[in-house]
DNA sequence: CTGAAAGCGCTTACAG
DNA sequence: CTGAAAGCGCTTACAG
């Protein structure tokens, strides 16, 4: 046996190892272990026997290097302080760490340049797939993405664009569907209230409106947007800003969950009667929306399903599987509740 | 020039590239970029202008099979539909990226059994650091994280033991404060409502039990231990069973801030006066504990100082740098508001 | 279906 | 302070 003049000793068990015990070659113990095809039954059982009994666990950095391709997904996401990216986050973390793939997270504060800033480090880990949210990327993001050649899917919104993935639903037919049962329920003056305008913020917008302007009942004063970021406490302030200025108002779509919580909650506060005074509506379904006092009607959006749905639509691309769609719609379900 | 019989051609900058560009060998291309001492200003700069210029990215790949440690830091944490954690999980990754470090999600529902299957997936990694949430581990996941030698910081505790690093504040304590509150507003009859009860939470029922063992109030009836997940329809639920069992409780303590709001929201339901008939006090101050109907009285707990304190440990841990403390207790504190 | 050789892009351990 | 050699543990591309 010849022994090396320098061995680094690392203590790992090696393919090499397992290919010794098993009595073929690396090669060989490669293919099996990665259930390539072309290796006689026999011998995958052979392999699959030693590797279990030697504790042989792959080293991803060594397949990486050697595939130029890494174990690694990365989720690029607007917020993480918000519960709708955490469940999507949750959800495909939960469907690829079974198939053996990591995710990496990260944040783009909403803003395209910071997510171009992160795509291009990220890149360099050379991951094996790609989640991004929306449409909404530089068209040096874009490059970047289709020149790296790595498997992408977008979430949130969905399109029919060429070569494109994407696993959504159309936030404005959403937001459409939530102001026409605003205007089945008999409200006339029914008010748009927005904060941190994203995209799919806007598209609820455009949802609105075309909802109204269908009615013949759209007027633009009653759109309140605000760009700051959501909270509770700025839901209550809108809320009240809204009822000063006017009066007439007899109900309000608040573009998310959390803005239309404070909103009930300051017209508890104000005394302001829900929904007789002034119907709430909210979006997401966020966690509590249904204990408020009165429980608050809204759209369920599926992010859980989204966050599944992708990563299974990613599995297939990175594995080279043929892909049933390329944009797959997830829906959503209009809630409602005692606030409208 | 010797051609290469099998040219792999990744199209990628590498260090041999930089090296040629600014006349040195690969090894002071590497030696300069890390940052080691020894190479000689003139030549950093040089070797820093051509990597820049000709926009080189390190191989993370490459640099983990080499130096036997990835850039990888292992976050696990109990849960993600949590905003606690994702709190300490945002702060942790916003302090490591910049260091160059990548955040690696782990999710252990609560179970040490789980967290140890995590754990030896994740060491196959070889992951540059390892931050865990509190002390309660497998044995055999204790004796992984020792032989490893990979870095390691527990988060949420604080312990003095010898070799152990933790970022926390004692959890007792605080549960001892917001009782001690509560005794000193002239309440007699303090019950104490807790799910999950994972280990911080039952510390956190020590605290009350302390606390009211000194005062002579202690009453073991009062206490409401529930092992399903904490939500706010759940503390509804509670507080409902608590007065109905116990009508002459004048002041409740949540184990969790969820719970407490869902108690608040349910006194505004039964019309129940919060704090005239029975005061309400919460833990973790999370959001939307300051808009409740009354504002709810409950102790801040700093996890984004935890997380960034923690990964900063863990930064010089990895960097061998000398530490201050092994063990930083970041407090908490009081907030006192409405409802007590 | 199986394998020997080369290579992925770095860093470690020795030298000087 | 700088470098030539070897090695990290895999997979790709070519043969047979």
């Amino acid at each position: 046996m010849p022994s090396p003049r320098r061995p680094r000793a690392t203590g790992r068990v090696t393919l090499g190892d397992v290919a010794a015990a098993a009595g073929v070659s690396p090669i060989t113990v490669s293919r099996a272990l990665r259930g390539e095809r072309s290796v006689a039954a026999e011998l995958v059982e052979r392999v699959r026997a030693a590797a279990q009994q030697l504790g042989y666990v792959p080293d991803p950095a060594a397949r990486a290097l050697a595939s130029a391709r890494s174990s690694h997904v990365a989720v690029l996401i607007p917020l993480l302080t918000n519960t709708l990216f955490v469940d999507l986050l949750e959800a495909v973390h939960r469907t690829l760490l079974p198939a053996g793939y990591q995710t990496l997270i990260g944040v783009t504060h909403y803003d395209p340049l910071e997510e171009e800033q992160l795509l291009n480090s990220y890149m360099a880990h050379r991951p094996a797939g790609l989640i991004v949210t929306g449409f909404d990327h530089t068209e040096a993001s874009r490059h970047l993405i289709a020149a790296s050649r790595v498997p992408c899917v977008h979430v949130m919104e969905t399109t029919h664009a060429e070569g494109v993935h994407s696993v959504g639903f159309s936030q404005a037919d959403a937001g459409h569907a939530i102001t026409a049962h605003l205007l089945a329920r008999g409200y006339k003056r029914i008010a748009f209230v927005a904060t941190q305008l994203d995209p799919r913020v806007m598209q609820r917008a455009e949802g609105y409106r075309r909802c109204l302007r269908e009615a013949g009942r759209y007027d633009p004063k009653l759109e309140l947007l605000n760009p700051e970021r959501s909270s509770l406490a700025l839901g209550g302030q809108l809320f009240e800003q809204m009822l000063r200025t006017h009066p007439d108002v007899d109900a309000i779509f608040f573009c998310n969950d959390d803005l239309a919580q404070g909103g009930l909650l300051a017209a508890l506060r104000l005394g302001v009667a829900v929904p007789g005074t002034v119907a709430v509506a909210g979006f997401n379904d966020l966690n509590g929306s249904d204990q408020m006092l009165p429980p608050l009607t809204t759209v369920r959006t599926p992010r859980t399903r989204i966050g599944e749905e992708a990563a299974r639509m990613l599995l297939a691309l990175m594995r080279r599987e043929p892909l049933a769609q390329t944009s797959v719609d997830v829906g959503y379900q209009l809630i409602v509740r005692g606030s409208t």
